[in-house]
DNA sequence: ACGGCAT
């Protein structure tokens, strides 16, 4: 199914267990751009759907229509983003009541997941609503540098920040590793998580200061280097699979 | 601990 020797790089990764089910959000960026695969996993079988990235904030806003559901019974609804339509369609069965959303994508591809509606506001529709945006935000915070340089982004009233830093950071170390290019930093208005960050000076020529950052039970190296390309920040994560990460936050 | 969809 996936392809082994892909080129596309991992910006975020975020899983969603709903019930039984596991879903698995990647968001990827290749030379085209970035996009959003979004996996469900339920005993064994799995199905796959990809979102260009410009889709994902109207995926927040249509699992908010789902998830706020008024008393009425919610409508079908189509999104169409480039060249392919998504479909939404609330269903019910003995198991409960679910959200099917399809991909139709030219010629006649369609795939689809399932996501359970859950019992909570904060699970189900609401709870794959929130991660939706946490992506959604964090793809803004990224900033990949095509020409290997040190920038920095300053950034206002980004809540939830250490989440997002972690994720921010994840990112910076896989890019790094891979190609030796730079993924600019976001500075958290947090004061805690500001001072873990490695300061950029450009006063001094973007002298950058290795520092360890700790964050729950990871740990990050960032160092200076620079080659024929220029200067870089690498950052280095202990544990740097996905999957891993997964296992962590359920 | 499911399992829906639809080929």
């Amino acid at each position: 199914m996936d392809v082994v020797h892909s080129t596309d790089v991992e910006l975020v990764c975020k899983c969603l267990q709903v019930e039984h089910k596991t879903f698995y959000f990647d968001l990827k960026e290749n030379p085209r751009g970035r996009y959003l695969k979004i996996s469900e996993k339920s005993s064994g079988s799995r199905s796959t759907i990809i979102v260009p990235v410009a889709g994902i904030v109207w995926f927040v806003d249509l699992f908010s229509y789902y998830a706020d559901g008024d008393d009425r019974e919610p409508s079908s609804k189509e999104l169409q983003l480039d060249n392919k339509v998504f479909h939404f369609e609330v269903r019910e069965n003995a198991k409960g009541r679910f959200l099917k959303v399809s991909e139709v994508s030219l010629p006649s591809i369609r795939s689809t997941i399932i996501v359970p509606a859950g019992n909570e506001a904060d699970e189900g529709w609401g709870a794959f609503r929130n991660v939706l945006a946490e992506i959604h935000e964090t793809s803004q915070l990224i900033v990949t540098l095509p020409d290997g340089s040190v920038s920095s982004q300053q950034l206002s009233g980004t809540p939830e920040l250490l989440g997002n830093l972690s994720d921010v950071v994840d990112t910076a170390a896989y890019m790094s590793s891979r190609n030796g290019k730079l993924v600019s930093q976001a500075r958290p208005l947090r004061d805690g998580a500001t001072n873990l960050l490695p300061s950029i000076n450009h006063d001094t020529g973007g002298l950058i200061t290795a520092r360890v950052l700790r964050a729950k039970n990871k740990k990050f190296y960032f160092d200076l280097g620079s080659n024929a390309r220029g200067q870089y920040l690498r950052i280095s994560e202990v544990v740097p699979y996905c999957s891993i990460y997964c296992q962590h936050s359920l």
